[in-house]
DNA sequence: CGCTCTCTTGAGCCCGCTCAACGACAGTGG
DNA sequence: CCACTGTCGTTGAGCGGGCTCAAGAGAGCG
């Protein structure tokens, strides 16, 4: 299931350094670096929950599934995104990188005696996994109350936001995805997105993987 | 907006300090107990977060709003919850009393010093953080991918779980809220309350508040 | 008893879903 | 080089689950 293809070894100990003192001022502990390839699973639902992760470069999506395949992702997590902490000794939500992915990998284990050692260390963790938590609450509200222009709009300015590339926003991830993530079907992503760009809010390029905000304010208008 | 009703000088010293250990072993930092009547509001979105709370008895429920007035809530908030805990310096989601309610309020200025102090307080609060947040991505399965009927059964055998009273469910809030809560109409609740009568699955009394649970196996089933 | 608040029920509509077809690429292999 | 195949995104037609609007039924309370 899982890969393992950079290891220790083959990552110069200055990246290792800079990589250990980067979440939070961890001094002795030096997290595992993985990779994975476009579709790959990092965890499955059910797996031992041994490691949390910090993402490098790519994309990650975190989902739950129904007994019959309806999915929920319930986030994507962009390069400085943490994920996969759990209170319970499995995970309860899969995580499958998107593109090409690296991530840093903590030891769950580690992480009482780093609490202890360092009381920073888990202010710091608190405070991500608590912004974390304040976006699950944002989407809650997208998922149960909002129209599906209000969950495309919402989603597009926070991609834009996330990705501070100013109002181009290159898309890693698929139509499937993104109606998974706003409680839809692709159809109607696919839908709403030639209706935003027939109203000029966008415009699409690069096979629809690329969105150009056209008009912030109109976006912004269905923010709310 | 606020009410003080209880103040420490009322309580006994003996229970401020029962509930000062309750949380975490908090040695030194006695949380305050406040009382609120039915709709108060603990807090509003926007407030400054100066404590976060545990609800000793009675029902909480935490709400987002859109501009013009949709509403979302989150969680209710039972009897050993934690809620109000934020990485902002504001609060982003309003708290407001169902019925009447007593919390133990915690300064999050302590907060620091007391993660500092007492590493074992931190784990505690973590776990209790990621708990918050495993509930939250199972909400927004609901949310996002499950039917009315889906959400209510769900909705049901989580209250009964957490009220630990049996198949016997004392509802405190009311449709409305259920509705915000569930991503629903108050009438499309109350649709699907009676049609789960009507199939078996459950029996209203006390004017709809108190539901009995008479098959589990089929609410399960609904459940996913 | 009348007032208010809450919950239920009915009728009809609409947004987003389902089902289906098609177009645009990207490999892949002969 | 082109045919074949699979993946991904778009578009159309029609349907239906849950919404809107509206009225009525209980329940609690002064």
């Amino acid at each position: 299931m899982q890969t393992y293809s950079a290891r220790a070894s083959r990552i110069p100990a200055a990246v290792v350094m800079r990589a250990a003192t980067n979440l939070p001022t961890a001094i002795a502990v030096a997290p595992i670096r993985r990779n994975f390839g476009k579709g790959e699973e990092l965890f499955a639902e059910g797996d031992k929950a041994e490691y949390f992760y910090k993402v490098v470069s790519g994309t990650v999506r975190t989902a739950k599934l129904l007994s019959d395949g309806r999915r929920q992702i319930d986030a994507f997590h962009l390069p400085g995104d943490v994920f996969g902490l759990e209170s319970s000794e499995d995970h309860r939500f899969a995580a499958e990188a998107i593109d090409n992915v690296v991530v840093e990998a903590y030891r769950k284990s580690q992480f009482a005696r780093l609490l202890h050692d360092d009381p920073e260390f888990g202010q710091k963790l608190m405070s991500t996994m608590l912004r974390n938590l304040e976006r699950a609450h944002e989407h809650m509200v997208l998922l149960g109350r909002k129209t599906a222009q209000e969950k495309m709009a919402t989603f597009l300015l926070d991609m834009a936001e996330r990705l501070h590339k100013g109002d181009q926003v290159e898309l890693s991830m698929q139509r499937t995805d993104i109606a998974d993530h706003l409680g839809l079907t692709i159809e109607t992503v696919s839908r709403t997105l030639t209706q935003m760009v027939r109203d000029g809010l966008i415009k699409l390029a690069a096979a629809g993987r690329t969105i150009i905000l056209s008009d912030r304010a109109g976006l912004q208008q269905l923010n709310s």
